[in-house]
DNA sequence: AAGCACACCTGCTAGC
DNA sequence: TGCTAGCAGGTGTGCT
């Protein structure tokens, strides 16, 4: 489900609706959500804590407690965070509940369970926990310099796609994203990056930005299953806006040629054969 | 050593 | 209508 642009549309409505507020009480009821630490720990480390700023690098919420620890959350593939009442419905797979000290809970609810929530007292000097150093550049936070990636892009010997995809050369682009990127770059993400030239690289950079900020604005995508929300409840809407992505046998919205659906790395790729080279 | 396949889960859908 | 195989926004591990 969510890449960067619902990762940061959740970490805006954390800012909006869950900072500012002490933690008085955590549930934890998933086993599999809280793997990186004991369920004690990470009680001992919330209760009494309160929530400073929600941070996001990469697919990752960092939320900085008084504490100077970080909560860290990730949304994996099902993963939702909601700020509810503490007498709303609990929906299944509800596997974790802080109680806040202005009458809210915030819920962790996960049908698939890969999604995970710790607390991290190891920080390097930019406040990200340590365990997630190996994360490449966030294109929001931090400037993606066009010669650094084309430095990049000739060492690899990777397809496109792959690149956009690996976590510790940018981070926050999955599989959606990618295939928009690559759209709206006009290029193929089966293209080796070693052949990538530095005109091809300026408008790789330029269309993510373009991308990912339009995503953002959307408030993400909301794919048919409807899993995405944001932290109350509503929907992203850039799924419209979709040029290939789920779109196999539908027009290309630029020369009109059906999008083809094929595989990369194991994933599901959607491109225009025409437009994209 | 980079690059790939697979495992981790539940739920939905397409196809028989 | 009802079953089942296949597939899904991600990433950590382990193989080649």
């Amino acid at each position: 489900m969510p890449e960067l642009p619902e990762v940061e549309t959740v970490r805006r409505g954390l800012e909006t609706f869950g900072v500012g507020h002490q933690v008085t009480g955590v549930d934890v009821t998933g086993k599999r959500t809280i793997r990186r630490q004991s369920i004690e720990e990470f009680k001992g480390d919330l209760i009494g804590s309160t929530l400073l700023v929600a941070r996001r690098r990469g697919k990752y919420l960092l939320v900085d407690l008084d504490t100077d620890a970080v909560l860290v959350i990730h949304l994996r593939m099902s993963g939702q965070v909601r700020i509810e009442a503490p007498g709303a419905e609990v929906v299944p797979h509800t596997h974790v509940r802080l109680s806040l000290s202005n009458e809210t809970e915030l819920r962790f609810v996960d049908p698939r369970t890969f999604g995970e929530l710790f607390v991290a007292s190891e920080l390097d000097e930019r406040g990200v926990p340590a365990v997630l150093g190996a994360l490449g550049r966030d294109p929001l936070v931090d400037e993606i310099a066009v010669n650094a990636l084309f430095g990049r892009l000739r060492i690899r010997h990777v397809a496109l796609k792959g690149f956009l995809l690996d976590q510790t050369e940018i981070c926050g682009i999955g599989n959606i994203y990618a295939d928009e990127i690559c759209f709206a770059a006009g290029l193929s993400p089966l293209r080796r990056t070693d052949t990538l030239k530095r005109s091809e690289v300026e408008r790789l950079v330029s269309s993510m930005h373009a991308v990912l900020d339009a995503a953002i604005l959307a408030k993400g995508s909301t794919l048919k299953d409807a899993r995405y929300r944001d932290v109350t409840g509503g929907l992203g809407s850039y799924q419209e806006h979709h040029a290939t992505y789920d779109r196999e046998g539908l027009p290309c919205p630029s020369c009109g040629r059906p999008i083809r659906r094929g595989k990369v790395i194991g994933r599901s790729t959607y491109f225009c054969p025409k437009c994209q080279r």
